[in-house]
DNA sequence: GCAGTCACTTGCATTATTAAAGTGACTGCT
DNA sequence: AGCAGTCACTTTAATAATGCAAGTGACTGC
């Protein structure tokens, strides 16, 4: 965005294409990277929502990915991006109600990373 | 390998790094990526599993990856690298107790698959 | 005026993914 | 014995994604 910074609507999303009908395999397509479960993760389960509070999790995400995963995130509807003041202007991402419908898969994520990758594993 | 088909033992799987404690992140830091989790969905809900079973699935993986994949899966405990018949020899992939642990997680991702993802969606 | 924050973008090197073709062990057929 | 075919991979080379560092523009507070 060179001569206006005033995107309040996002910019026009690329469409993500599907590799098959399988609901694994398209959910994989959105989500299937190292980052975007995990802004999910801080959007869903922390209280800090800007874009400078995603980039001061602990997996220090860089910034140009930070941008493009929110975009996307945006753009499929699982994020909202909403004004919190102006003056100076300032976002923050707010999980909408398709967002929130990660929860479960998110939770099952982690209760298996508790079980079977914890500590004493070599991985 | 090139004077040595014998690997019944794989070789040895690098280290995966992970950038944090954090269960959600140890998982993707494994299974963060297009074709793991679809690897491991064939494994643990089809009937076939053979290198040319995976091949054969409807989203193309390419034989190079899904090699690479079956031998990290391998190294992480989630499969098991096993001859059903010899002369020719021949390996079938079947998962592990911590392979399937992976279940609910994958019914999970379905189950936002098909409530969020199917048809009429625009992604 | 000047340092500082926030929310990004740009440029470039490194790494991963992809499609296509190739390899080697083995089989079954003639 | 010769040859086509399968299985389980590798190799090669192009394209795309990622990671890092630095830069930008709007704004604030001193």
């Amino acid at each position: 965005m060179k001569s206006d910074n005033a995107n309040i609507t996002s910019p026009p999303a690329q469409p993500i294409e599907h590799r098959s009908p399988c609901p694994i395999a398209r959910s994989l397509d959105l989500m299937g990277d190292r980052w975007t479960l995990l802004i999910m993760r801080d959007a869903l389960f922390l209280k800090g929502r800007t874009f400078a509070d995603f980039c001061a999790s602990r997996e220090r995400i860089p910034t140009n990915l930070l941008s493009d995963r929110l975009r996307k995130l945006v753009g499929l509807g699982l994020l909202d991006k909403v004004p919190y003041q102006e003056r100076p202007l300032r976002y923050e991402y707010i999980p909408t109600e398709r967002g929130k419908a990660l929860k479960p898969m998110l939770r099952a994520m982690k209760a298996f990373g508790e079980q079977h990758l914890d500590g004493h594993t070599k991985t």
